[in-house]
DNA sequence: TTTGAAGTTGAAAGCCGGTTCAACTTTCAT
DNA sequence: ATGAAAGTTGAACCGGCTTTCAACTTCAAA
């Protein structure tokens, strides 16, 4: 077997057109889905966007819930991929959270669907939630486990530390990214940056 | 005016029976909503689940999205109130945030349905889930300020610190209080602490 | 005891959107 | 060129859920 899915009826597209109508119904729906939530937003409201017939929509996907689950997939391998080559750029470990955070910033800035979409996975594909953060969570406790070894950051650091820095990107890309991005995205990265190296506590 | 609403057929309870009743409902709608999310939970799920017919709800709640919304400010104020008294008692202004977020995870693993809840009303309620995080983060940076002004922090405590605390809070308490709770939560705590005290830059 | 306001009941109206399907068109390997 | 596979179409089916409603019950004040 070539695939990972056993595929009874495959829906795979088989030629050009067929790719093209699949990536356009993929896309309408991330506009769809970003605009109206997932249950306020319809399928027919996805083909309308993509240009074709509300039948078509069941040549590339099964359901809704597929179309959705499919996005949630696509989505978070495109952060992974925006950030990814960034944070490879970092001089030093606490270097490569500070530009993690800027990129995720960035990505969030220009794709504001981002959190409606992720976040309504917690209801419609949990699996797919939780397997989001999970992936998320531990590239960073093995950026950090590694920078560890390098002497960049304290040795014991852990997975809890890797949850906790993920929750403040996510909040801040939520708040300084969609919310409001008025701020420099460099300001509100060199700031957390600066609680993730050195913390808040007294400098005594 | 005594109340803040206009109120054009009010659905206040006069009566004590009414009043259970409404209290069943609320307490109903926040198992039903908490285990099926509340696209998949129904109204007569909730009245099932109350004990009273479909058509009691309505003497109460002008609809789903009405009762979604009170269950919201309930348990935001449930949080709130079981977490303000707990922080009251901390030696300072860093300990005050160890022991917000052990109380949070406390009350998470008390109350696993609260992520549910709160999450979805991204969607049901945006208004009610901004004003959320919005009251918590801004109760967070009073606490910083006063801390930094008692010399407990930095002076250059802002918002930006209060919004990523609290992302690291919340999703501990996910990860660590709702989706597994076999760690003690006063370790989970104190490893946060310490970042957010000293961070976890080399120690040199 | 009476009375009416508050509360209860559950059947059914009404709505809405996901999914199906059979006829039709386009594509492309041969 | 041609036929079979791939893709397109949109009306209609279907089931589920919110909301309504008019008859009925409870309760407490007068």
């Amino acid at each position: 077997m070539t695939a990972g899915a056993p595929a009874k009826d495959d829906k795979t597209p088989r030629t050009a057109r067929g790719e093209r109508t699949r990536r356009a119904l993929l896309s309408a729906a991330a506009e769809e889905f970003g605009e109206k939530g997932f249950h306020d937003g319809s399928i027919s409201g996805i083909t309308r966007r993509a240009g074709c017939a509300l039948g078509s929509f069941y040549t590339y996907f099964d359901s809704k819930d597929d179309i959705f689950r499919a996005l949630v997939n696509d989505m978070s391998g495109q952060v992974r991929d925006y950030v990814s080559p960034r944070i490879a750029q970092a001089r030093d470990g606490i270097d490569a959270e500070r530009i993690g955070l800027l990129s995720f910033l960035e990505f969030a800035r220009a794709h504001k669907e981002i959190y409606r979409i992720i976040d309504e996975a917690e209801f419609v594909d949990q699996a797919a939630y939780r397997a989001h953060y999970e992936n998320t969570a531990s590239r960073m406790a093995a950026r950090l486990a590694k920078a560890a070894a390098r002497g960049d950051v304290r040795a014991d650091v852990e997975d809890v530390h890797a949850w906790a820095i993920m929750g403040m990107n996510v909040f801040l890309g939520l708040r300084y990214g969609v919310w409001d991005d008025s701020r420099p995205a460099e300001e509100i990265a060199a700031i957390a940056n600066a609680l993730v190296e050195r913390g808040i506590g007294r400098a005594d």
